[in-house]
DNA sequence: ATACCTGCAAAGTCTTTGCCTTAGG
DNA sequence: CCTAAGGCAAAGACTTTGCAGGTAT
């Protein structure tokens, strides 16, 4: 009859994965709570720092690798392409979307709230090349308006540091 | 209005190179003419593997790894994301499009040929946030048709779907 | 002749795994 | 209690860099 939990919380997931036999654990908890904090991707390290214990302890890296993994293949999360040397996690609620905007100069991220501009695409690859469980990853990447304005007084021609 | 060369060829980008007082050697050659066979991303290795010299001596790694880098600074390729634990690296035609279509099981990538679906969105965005520069990369991952069949006595021919 | 490149090798960064201990249910 | 999860530490996988000798111009 009634189902777990459909509104995707903290608290659903955690009573998700207690009903498949695992555990609902501090680090766990704290992992989850950091996800559900964000307001964009995390890299594990980010996770890590966030997903604070108590009194300042912090779970294992280990550990935030294996239930990133965890949440990944359960489709709670996934991976991000940030164009970085690293790993970028965010939350995967179904009733949403996930296409991103970033700034190739200081790294901004912004989550595109707008209705998904591929959706139709999807599906007429689905029809056209036959495949299934189709998603997608869209991200645009650009200077945002602060790093595009010129420094006030220099004619700077281009380059610069940047997160590669 | 002539410039050096239009055609995005691998002599093109040979000249192009020798014009900015970087030098045309046997391993740039053939990295080029790699990337030009190539018919979908490929990683360094792949690179490295491909763009044998002569007599079966291949570039160095490194060698492969700084031309890339090179070649990704003056937008000539670009590093595609394929969800896969290394980069991966295809040319960047400017008069074409670059979304692909990935199958999550086989490893399959499809270069989608259609108008870009997305064109209009980032015009949009740069409106709309005011960033600049905008690109973007886009792509689908499922499972192919072969993948998706069942395995065992699959009555394929019928309505045949694969067109790739 | 002179920069620029290459090859080699070492160092770096992030990811992944093994193993024993801890603790959730 | 029994077993999944955590903590620690080592091993991997790629990437990145320093240098000395080679080579395109």
């Amino acid at each position: 009859m009634t189902q777990p939990d459909t509104s995707f919380t903290a608290d659903g997931i955690l009573s998700l994965l207690r009903s498949k036999g695992m555990r609902v654990t501090r680090s766990r908890r704290g992992i989850l709570k950091a996800l559900f904090n964000a307001t964009s991707p995390l890299s594990l390290v980010e996770l890590q720092k966030q997903a604070e214990i108590e009194g300042g302890v912090l779970p294992d890296y280990a550990t935030v690798f294996r239930m990133m993994i965890l949440l990944d293949g359960m489709d709670i999360v996934h991976k991000v392409n940030l164009k970085r040397s690293c790993s970028y996690y965010e939350l995967s609620d179904p009733s949403r979307h996930y296409d991103h905007l970033v700034c190739v100069e200081c790294g901004k991220v912004i989550l595109l709230d707008m209705p998904c501009p591929v959706a139709e695409t999807e599906k007429q690859l689905a029809q056209q090349y036959g495949f299934t469980g189709l998603k997608h990853s869209l991200e645009f990447f650009g200077r945002c308006a602060e790093c595009s304005a010129p420094p006030a007084s220099a004619p700077e021609t281009a380059s610069g540091p940047a997160i590669v």
